[in-house]
DNA sequence: CGATATTATTTAGCATAGCTAACTAAATAC
DNA sequence: GTATTTAGTTAGCTATGCTAAATAATATCG
């Protein structure tokens, strides 16, 4: 008889799953990024103030890292959104070469702001399902974030 | 007695369920952005052409509207997706302001190696679930793919 | 039918975002 | 204490984003 597959019977492989929720994630976020324009902020911009809100204070290191970019187009990012207030710079006592960047008050509240409309969108739509659909998303969400961060 | 919530009982309010949702996508991407340095394009070249790759022949009109970006913007991205070869623009003989955008051979099989990295890495990762974890983000699938494209 | 309006795209010009190469400054190694 | 490494900046280039204005083709309407 033919070997088993990773479910008792018929689930769908792995690469199907992967190409699917690709695409469904890619097609999710370009929906929600509709969004972002009332922020007034560019795209880049306003990723790098998620990283630095979320992530406590960072060095510039960190945040070109996290944003996949180089330091010189991290420096000049930072340096705009220090102009436009958003973010603060201070030098780490110990080593001073390092910087500690963290977001202001206003750059809290304009990163809030934004993801709020985000989501308050996405939690509509997730309104309109049907309660076993909305059940199914709920109980694959854990998996779904080990996969997002691993 | 209090109302029933929307699952029998104790379901995840859709709010919490966005945000978390939206968090796992946007990580997701972001990992999987990493695989896109290995086809020499840049992110915005990438994403275009896949709307191309997938969405048949596009005018430039709807490519600005997919990609959310204004008409001029995109009209020299296009200039630039053709410079390489990428991608060719015929005139539709129906209304002659209009064009018809298809990518080349070449131009498919940049889009389809980048996106195969990013899935091939997608399902590994996939592949290391439980088959219970596989089977509820399986199942799912179809809800989410619902929410993504509306 | 011809003037006018609308639609699709391009040109011009500006700010931001991306890169590499080369620099400064601080910390570490030897 | 000189040499190396590490963190960030400066310079200079291309690409991506915008708006305003131009061009060209189609559609409208009187």
């Amino acid at each position: 008889m033919p070997p088993r597959n990773r479910q008792a019977r018929r689930a769908p492989p792995a690469a199907q799953v992967a190409t699917r929720l690709h695409s469904a994630a890619i097609h999710l976020l370009r929906r929600l990024r509709v969004e972002d324009q009332a922020s007034g902020l560019t795209a880049p911009r306003l990723s790098a103030m998620s990283v630095i809100v979320f992530g406590g204070p960072v060095t510039l290191g960190d945040l070109a890292r996290a944003e996949q970019v180089s330091a010189p187009t991290m420096s000049r990012m930072v340096a705009g959104l220090r102009r436009l207030g958003l973010v603060e710079v201070t030098r780490d006592p110990d080593d001073r070469r390092v910087q500690r960047i963290r977001a202001t008050t206003r750059g809290k509240a304009l990163l809030e702001a934004g993801r709020g409309r985000r989501v308050r969108r996405l939690a509509a739509d997730l309104e309109a399902l049907s309660d076993p659909e909305f059940a199914a998303l709920a109980k694959a969400l854990p998996t779904l974030e080990a996969i997002a961060r691993p």
